[in-house]
DNA sequence: AAATACCCTACTTATTTAATAGAATTTATA
DNA sequence: TATAAATTCTATTAAATAAGTAGGGTATTT
């Protein structure tokens, strides 16, 4: 995993902490997490435009979650900021692209064993939320 | 994954089909497996360094499995190629390394989460092996 | 001796990762 | 209303990794 992708899983839990109630400064977040501020920055955008987060602007303002920490899927996370959470594009559902050196996906031996890796990883990937990680 | 690891999955593959009688020499692979033949000259030299392939130099010569597909496993392969099965260093068996931004790993709940996700894993990855993917 | 095939080291090119920099925009409050 | 605080946006950079390529060296067979 990527380090903005742990980084993004650190602030969400952040959030999660003070939801519903409070928001949360980029500053305090990267200070009692140990991320670089101007990092954090961006992640904080990319996980606004993804829909889990909203922010206010100006003095005072800062982040909130936008859904309750129970319901954000540690799977969605990983997605968004790691791409495929299968080991092969060949057995991803949200990045699928054919091998270029397989003649025949449904005959592959790698395909068929990294299926169940993957059908696994997900299981606990989408049961596993933000809550979790408290 | 690599494509370099993914190619030694299948290199062990076509290996394993001809194991134990004959041996393969490194063209036949590449253009069977559509491989690129000077990468595969690597990924093969690797593989014999790590103990799982033998080779005969020489005209005639080639590559053949020292050890019987069903005792070759997924995840050493995979370690070999690519490190860490674990998404997390921290949470690696064989690759672990502490978490710079993080103070304490047994309070961590994103350790607590990807140990499980790793257990989950390598569970499969050492359960399954080379004839697996036959 | 020649051809074959593995062995080894180095190099290259493109992409990704992990930031950093700086300015623009929005908002609260003194 | 000016100022400070905070997010937003765009661009740049340095280092590492991935995916190969190149070319010669070494061993073995015929």
């Amino acid at each position: 995993m990527s380090k903005k992708c742990k980084y993004a899983f650190k602030a969400l839990a952040h959030l999660a902490k003070r939801y519903p109630d409070t928001h949360c400064q980029t500053a305090e977040i990267a200070r009692l997490e140990n991320i670089p501020r101007k990092f954090l920055e961006l992640i904080l955008l990319d996980l606004k435009k993804g829909g889990f987060v909203n922010s206010k602007q100006g003095a005072g303002g800062g982040y909130y979650l936008v859904k309750a920490p129970e319901t954000i899927l540690i799977g969605e996370i990983y997605r968004l900021f790691d791409g495929a959470i299968a080991l092969l594009p060949c057995v991803s559902l949200k990045f699928y692209e054919k091998c270029k050196d397989c003649p025949d996906e449904v005959a592959c031996g790698l395909n068929r064993v990294f299926l169940q890796i993957r059908d696994q990883t997900l299981k606990l990937m989408l049961q596993k939320t933000v809550s979790d990680i408290l």
